[in-house]
DNA sequence: GTAAGTAGTTACCTGGAGGTAAGTACGCTC
DNA sequence: GAGCGTACTTACCTCCAGGTAACTACTTAC
């Protein structure tokens, strides 16, 4: 195995590590709707109309287990659940920008066809 | 609805429409392979061990329909046909570093927990 | 005429991501 | 004690992304 190909596996083997994480429907748009500050449960899934209440739990969960996002539980009246982004969460905030800038400039592309 | 509103599903809907192009085990993967040069059928199996004849073809050609890869063929001997990405699918590049740069940060900070 | 290398295609199947609908739990208010 | 607002959970189902295995088609080399 040359040099070229042993870059490209230790590319390919990042890459698939972080997909693991990030990847299926929701995580990414839950991540991003954090971008914008700490939001409460009801209020993410204003955001993200079509998102059951399963599908957004079972995704919250997750991205704690990945110590991407932390749940802050306060004891007001009724008791309300904040979720925000942790360090490591907001470390995707460039990349995330990138994405968004590349949407922009796909959707460009395709409509000047 | 407030301006950060607007703002936040502006993002939200670029974010599906993005992710809509680049979902899936296998298209981030193969792009991410195209990056290093142009590659044949074959070599791009090579890279991506797991893929199989089937899933490559067919992501292959969605990938060429999203005008991010361009396929071309040799009329050498044996027939052999390149794949390579196109100045859209260049365009990917920042974004797939920023990707492979979180990966590597991730991966750091889970070692160290 | 058969093996080997190129680049796929086709048919069939399965697991799990995700959807739907209803239920749970807790405290407050009226 | 019924209803509301919060934040989920549970049970069940469906569909398709992706896997597996075998086959196709063309040319060269032996």
């Amino acid at each position: 195995m040359n040099q070229k190909d042993n870059v490209c596996q230790s590319k390919l083997k990042t890459t698939r590590d972080t997909l693991e994480v990030i990847q299926g429907k929701w995580r990414i748009p839950i991540i991003v709707a954090l971008t914008l500050g700490a939001k409460r449960f009801g209020e993410i899934q204003k955001d993200i109309v079509d998102i059951s209440p399963k599908m957004l739990s079972q995704e919250l969960k997750a991205l704690e287990t990945n110590k991407i996002i932390t749940r802050t539980l306060y004891d007001s009246m009724p008791v309300t659940v904040e979720y925000s982004l942790t360090p490591l969460g907001l470390s995707m905030k460039k990349m995330l920008d990138e994405l968004l800038d590349w949407g922009i400039h796909f959707r460009k592309e395709n409509v000047r066809k």
